[in-house]
DNA sequence: GGAAGCATGTAAAGTGTTACATGATTTT
DNA sequence: AAAATCATGTAACACTTTACATGCTTCC
């Protein structure tokens, strides 16, 4: 059985004591999203796939009377994951930006719509990196203090991509506005 | 009819007077790719709405026995890429990266490993921070000097950017290192 | 009492890539 | 003569997202 890099996200999330499907989407989202993106019609099966592949064991774990499963890994699952933490063999990055394309396009536009277009990539940037700064790596920070650190690594490399971003496409828009 | 960013894109390369489905892709495959990838199985079907929604024309246009098709922009189609220019909808913008994915979860590795871990994905940055300015980077340059300059600033910011991580997973590990 | 959040799952629709299929022209 | 490139298109497959479907619990 050949696992994808969305199974191991979900291995990855077990192994750091996420529990429940439900609970690995909504970490997801607030720091694997960024670079791997998941839904809950994924992360279901998916978790069905890894159990039945032997990696993943399901227990019972209600709350009430509200159903809840509970996921732990299995000895196969943690040979698993160190495996693919030590291979190098990478599905193609992907990276889709309309944003960017229209930059791509801009010289049909005239001066200041090309400069309003600059401009308003720059804001959107910029919300990347203060919602990356502000919400996301507080929460990586909070795992950060109890050992496992990578995480927070992550969201600073992202945080600072995006400010440097945000200053150069500054520096572009001054450009521009000197023609 | 509602146009994706995949349809602008290809109004946008007949409006820089790349004629057949073909060079669009091959084109593509050296600018727009990095931020907006398309396949030829996307460009053919694609071309033909567009036709079919009347922002390009087809003119048949054979070299020798090889059969050929030229695409023209009619007057909507101008407008239809000028509108789109001007808008600031944008699809969200999609990133999936393995080896980030991997970095995430380097915390379950020994110290070495996360090293290496680390030092591979600083060294996939910097292949495409050096494929970027030698083969992409010149290209656009050329297209500048003949007075279409967008395209050379995306490659540049995209240079640039990936010399920044580049830099920035340098000191990381030079911090990890020391540990 | 209602809204938001917790929790699991399926079905349908949409998007995209790879492989298939064909054939001409140019380069080595 | 073979390989690479130019050129168009379709079919099958894989992958993802959105919508559907259901029900409990906690907070306001």
């Amino acid at each position: 059985m050949k696992l994808t890099p969305s199974g191991f996200l979900m291995l990855g999330m077990v192994r750091l004591g996420v529990r429940s499907g439900y609970g690995i989407k909504k970490i997801s989202d607030v720091s694997t999203r960024f670079f791997w993106p998941t839904s809950l019609a994924q992360v279901y099966p998916e978790l069905a796939r890894l159990v039945q592949a032997g990696l993943l064991i399901r227990r019972e774990d209600p709350q009430g009377a509200r159903e809840r499963f509970a996921y732990e890994l299995t000895e196969r699952g943690e040979q698993a994951m160190d495996a693919w933490l030590r291979s190098s063999r990478e599905a193609p990055t992907q990276f889709r930006h309309e944003g960017v394309l229209r930059l791509f396009f801009a010289d049909a536009l005239a001066e200041e719509d090309q400069l309003a277009l600059v401009r308003r990539l720059r804001e959107r940037v910029s919300d990347v990196a203060t919602h990356t700064r502000e919400e996301i790596l507080p929460l990586a920070e909070a795992l950060e203090s109890s050992g496992t650190r990578f995480p927070a690594l992550v969201a600073r490399l992202r945080a600072d991509t995006y400010a440097y971003v945000e200053r150069w496409l500054e520096q572009a828009e001054a450009e521009l506005e000197q023609t």
